[in-house]
DNA sequence: GCCAACGTTGGC
DNA sequence: GCCAACGTTGGC
């Protein structure tokens, strides 16, 4: 049984297309710096889950939709001195920071913006609309991801 | 650019 | 273990 996630990025920093145009269009979800969203990574995400790409703070919407094609391993990028997210506090031995894979499925139809989500009978109780969320990788209810994706179909 | 919300750090 | 200070996220 699938599980469904959603993950956020920057456009500027990483967006639907660096991911669409990457070699085989897979990436490691690095850089992630948060217990909680850590947590889902290193110990939920599973080989096959859908996940929805959103883009943070340009035009904030989903824009897109991957799915995990490897489960978690240490986020190697905590052991770089030269990364922007270099963890002293992250070993070899003991990692503390974790990444899935995730590969490209498609673009959404229409890009759907927070606002309109907002409005959307049955997200109400969205992680991603909650005032103040800051998560940047959290479940989605299967409804949720159903819901999302039929909107984009309708009006494309 | 502003600022609310949140997570983390560190003194005590 | 509490909590003030601080840094970051991210919508607007």
């Amino acid at each position: 049984m699938a599980n469904y996630w959603l993950v956020k990025s920057e456009p500027g920093c990483y967006s639907i297309d660096t991911l669409e145009n990457e070699p085989d269009q897979i990436t490691s979800w690095d850089g992630v710096r948060n217990y909680q969203a850590r947590n889902f990574m290193r110990d939920e995400m599973k080989l096959g889950d859908k996940v929805l790409f959103y883009h943070s703070v340009t035009n904030p919407s989903i824009v897109g939709i991957c799915e995990v094609v490897r489960e978690s391993y240490p986020d190697h990028t905590a052991w770089n001195p030269e990364d922007d997210h270099f963890d002293p506090k992250s070993t070899v031995d003991n990692p503390r920071w974790f990444m899935v894979d995730v590969k490209f499925v498609e673009k959404l139809p229409r890009a759907l913006s927070l606002k309109e989500l907002r409005q959307i009978p049955g997200l109400e109780r969205m992680e991603l609309l909650r005032k103040g969320s800051r998560l940047s990788v959290m479940p989605v209810d299967k409804n949720e991801f159903d819901i999302i994706c039929n909107l984009a179909k309708e009006q494309a």
